[in-house]
DNA sequence: AATAATAGTTATACTTTTGTAACCATTTTC
DNA sequence: GAAAATGGTTACAAAAGTATAACTATTATT
């Protein structure tokens, strides 16, 4: 019973869809109640962790946002001591940012305390199907990941 | 190299957290552009295409959100003829909420509409992908389906 | 029959997100 | 070297999400 490819991609659609609002009703109402962040704020710390180093129009291109927002949530986390601004040595008008050690420490921190009850949950599920929703998440977030920033990055080439 | 439970449910939640903001994105942008109903109403509409029928108060309940803001969802989508309220025969404080025929007619069209981006994003990938994708992304869903819905449920039984 | 509990609405306020216009500093282009 | 383009900030405004208190109508409790 295999399906043909817009099948598949329609079925695809449906569960992401699906998938989206679980995932953002929980997640976001955790965030809310467990740090002073907002998600916005917790989105560019991701991304910092896993480009280590961006300039402000980086940012904004990849999360999406305009220039003005980007400045908002740095200044929120600078204020915070999260991330630090470096200038950049070959263009003084770019501005870099990365996370300070702090920042790193207590964004894995607050992974783990606003996915705590998904983690009760997850922990009463036994392990065939544990590991069989590892595997397909990795699946969803490495597929994801190759598309959305293929397709984000449209415009945000490094020159 | 198959992990223990703890590592498994670790893995979930770092992958969980890197496909929200992906999703969220991604769908919440597009759901802004494509329609003029805003993110939550189009979760209120999922929620009734898949229970058919629910009272103000079990929406709220299964969306995890105060009653107020039920009120004003539902509000916008009667005036968009989406969705339409009933009076529950057995009880006459009970308002229960169903989708119109136009309402599912146009949350099909809708969903076509914000997701077609991504559609265009999933065609690129082969048909081996893409099959993996649907059957990954499947899972997925019914797992945090099952784990969320019994989340939310506590206290939203039907009596 | 009086009281308590439930279902839903109205009103209000605050935060977050999103969008946009105007601006300064620096670099690039011609 | 003047004009245009780029990187970033400031300021303002609108939409959406979130939270809560107070209220009406109906049903359940005793």
């Amino acid at each position: 019973m295999t399906k043909s490819k817009g099948e598949n991609v329609n079925s695809i659609v449906e569960n992401l869809l699906s998938i989206h609002p679980m995932l953002s009703k929980n997640i976001s109402r955790a965030i809310r109640s467990k740090t002073n962040l907002n998600p916005g704020s917790l989105f560019v710390i991701g991304m910092l962790k896993k480009h280590k180093l961006l300039s402000m129009t980086e940012i904004g291109c990849k999360l999406s946002m305009p220039k003005p927002h980007v400045t908002a949530h740095i200044d929120k986390l600078i204020a915070a001591k999260l991330v630090e601004r470096l200038n950049d040595p070959n263009d003084r008008r770019i501005i870099n940012i990365q996370l300070t050690a702090k920042g790193l420490q207590d964004f894995e921190a607050i992974k783990k305390d606003i996915t705590e009850e998904l983690r009760i949950q997850l922990n009463k599920l036994d392990e065939n199907r544990l590991q069989n929703l590892q595997e397909s998440s990795q699946i969803v977030r490495d597929v994801l990941t190759e598309i959305v920033i293929d397709n984000v990055d449209q415009g945000c080439a490094k020159k």
